[in-house]
DNA sequence: GCATAAAGTTAAGCGTACTTAACTAAAAAG
DNA sequence: CTTTTTAGTTAAGTACGCTTAACTTTATGC
C-alpha cells in the first residue's frame, strides 16, 4: 500500500467516525434548544465568521433574501441576534450574536468538545503529543486553504 | 502551558475548523439533492449504523413514532429506502438503503473527502505520515469508546 | 438630478416536520 | 384464550422554511 493511499484511508476513517458523531450531536443539540436547524446554522455562521449583512446570509445558505430576512427576524425576536443599521450604508444591516446567542453556541461547542475529551482520556501521553502536533498541522493547512478561497492568489 | 492544555487547544482548533466546514457542506449538499435535513439525516443513519426498525429511527432522532413513519414513507416513495417486513416479527419493519440511497450518501461523503484531500496536498510527505498515524490513533479510540457506549462494561 | 441598482422587508402560498389522537395488527403475558 | 403490550400507520392541526411578487429606502452611474 502506498503512502498516499495510507493517508487517504486514515483520514477517511476518521472523518466517517467524526462526521457521523458531530452531525448527530448538532442535530440533537439544536432540537434541545428549540431552534430549527436553519436557525441554528445561522447562529453558527455568525459565531465562526463574525458579523455580516443580510445578503451574506442568503448567499452562504443559498436562499433568497426574503428567506434570510424571515429567518433572521425570528432569531432577533428570540433574542439571539442583534440587527443594527450599518453606519456606512443605511440600506444594509449588521447582524451579530447577542450575549445570549454567543452563550448558546458556546454551550453546543463545549458539548462537542466533551466527546473528544473522552477520546483523549483513552490515549497515552505520547499519543496525545503526536495527535496534537498532527491536528495543528491540519488546522494550519485548513486555515491557509480557507484564506486562499476567500481571497484567491493573484 | 501544560501538555494536556496543549492537547485540548489543538483538538479544539481543529474541531472548530472541521465542524464549521462539514456542517455547512452537508447542509448545502442535502439542499442540492432536494432532500430536507431530517430526511438526509435518516439516510446518513442507515448508512452508518445499518438496517433498523422504525422505532430505532424515532428513538435516535427523538421524534414520535408517527413522525418517523411519515419521514420514512417519503424516503420510500422517493426510492432511497426499502421498507420490508421483519421475518421474525410481523409487526416490525426492516428499513434499509436502496442502491439509489447508498449512491447518494456515498456522493456526499466523497465531497467531504475532497476537502481534506485538498488539505493533504498542502502537506509534506513527513507531515502526511504524522497526520495519518495520529488519525488512526483517534479513530481507534473513537471506535472503542463507541463500543463501550453501546455495550457498557459490566 | 434622475434613472437604475442594491439591501432589505412584507405578504401570500406551498410543502415539510412535527405533534396528538385514534386506529390496526401481531406478539407476549397471564 | 383473553388481555395487554409493542410496532407501526393514518388523519388533523400547527409551525416553520422556502419561494415569488410587490414594495420601501438608500446608494450609484451617467
Amino acid at each position: 500500500m502506498t503512502r498516499s493511499v495510507q493517508f487517504s484511508q486514515a483520514i477517511r476513517s476518521w472523518m466517517d467516525v467524526f462526521m457521523h458523531r458531530s452531525m448527530r450531536g448538532w442535530g440533537l443539540f439544536a432540537k434541545s434548544t428549540g431552534l430549527s436547524m436553519p436557525q441554528f446554522s445561522v447562529l453558527m455562521q455568525l459565531h465562526y465568521r463574525g458579523a455580516c449583512g443580510m445578503s451574506e446570509i442568503s448567499e452562504r445558505f443559498e436562499v433568497t433574501a426574503a428567506a434570510a430576512s424571515q429567518l433572521v427576524d425570528k432569531l432577533v425576536q428570540s433574542g439571539f441576534i442583534k440587527r443594527e443599521e450599518d453606519p456606512h450604508d443605511r440600506r444594509a444591516k449588521l447582524l451579530n450574536l447577542t450575549d445570549r446567542g454567543k452563550e448558546l453556541i458556546q454551550r453546543g461547542i463545549e458539548e462537542r468538545y466533551r466527546w473528544v475529551d473522552q477520546l483523549a482520556e483513552r490515549l497515552t501521553v505520547e499519543e496525545r503529543v503526536q495527535v496534537s502536533e498532527a491536528l495543528n498541522i491540519m488546522t494550519r493547512a485548513a486555515q491557509e486553504l480557507e484564506a486562499e478561497l476567500v481571497q484567491p492568489v493573484a
